[in-house]
DNA sequence: TCAAAATAAATGCAATTGCATGTATATGTG
DNA sequence: CACATATACATGCAATTGCATTTATTTTGA
């Protein structure tokens, strides 16, 4: 059993916590409803198409979507078939690991994204852009950039 | 069909959504990890656990926790449905609206709520506490307490 | 070189979630 | 009052997720 110091977060700490965790649940669900009214896909979609995207030609490997999205390995297995199911990606063999595959978004995916964006763009905009000033938006990218690069 | 002017996001708004985004993915991993390795329940049972705390000897109708917790009704019934089953929490007929009922903790659910505590506070402290100053915490507060409130 | 360990990805099965609907009671209105 | 509508909560069923394990291949190192 663990001994030692326990930590405990001062109430700011847990302030601060409690209104993330918030925030992100109130903007996520405006975000899908918003989408699922469209008839589009779930955010879920959207990352691996905009990751795919930004890779171009060369692809990415599956395990390379794990790290960048944060999905666990079986979500990105499931994910990707499903994505490719629907015809928004392709999987081709890895020549120089024949365990691998690299995954490509498609033309129609890339459609996909491009409406799925303008969705979600506005939504961005209207959870936080038209919500923050400048000065604010700045600061908050700077502390919580800091923050993550804490988390290694 | 929706006509008008479509919001776009620039690029400091969308930064600072994709860290929180990601923020919030890392913590809660770093988070439901810990106490998924001590034995405890997910954060989700925390969360109705400590509202039920806060509510005291009123308790709290299912609707209450569904506004509280931002769960869809649904989720409300089944969660509060197992989390009775494990003894952590007593509902009982409420006799002012024959329809509802009422959600109580239990001493259990108080002792369970607690042990949670050490586990989850410390993470927090881990993710957020250690590694920001004190202005930037009470800026970063005040930020997200603006833009939770308006999205009325 | 070859066996052991590590890595890439998929999958069976149980648990959870989402959606739509059902049941019961309450409220509002003519 | 009587009916229509709204609210509170539960639940059947399909889809998704989590966990543990499997299969295939690559890497390591004795």
């Amino acid at each position: 059993m663990y001994i030692g110091k326990m930590k405990k977060p001062n109430d700011l700490t847990v302030d601060v916590w409690a209104r993330l965790l918030r925030l992100n649940k109130i903007a996520l669900k405006r975000m899908e409803g918003k989408l699922k009214t469209e008839g589009l896909p779930a955010l879920a979609w959207y990352d691996i198409l905009l990751e795919l995207e930004r890779a171009g030609v060369a692809g990415l490997r599956p395990f390379e979507l794990e790290d960048v999205t944060l999905l666990p390995q079986y979500g990105v297995s499931r994910i990707i078939e499903r994505i490719e199911k629907a015809g928004f990606l392709q999987r081709l063999a890895c020549d120089d690991d024949a365990r691998g595959q690299s995954v490509f978004i498609t033309d129609a995916g890339k459609i996909l994204r491009q409406k799925m964006w303008i969705v979600y763009g506005a939504a961005i905009e209207e959870v936080i852009g038209e919500n923050i000033g400048g000065a604010d938006a700045a600061n908050l990218s700077r502390v919580l950039k800091q923050l993550i690069e804490k988390q290694a």
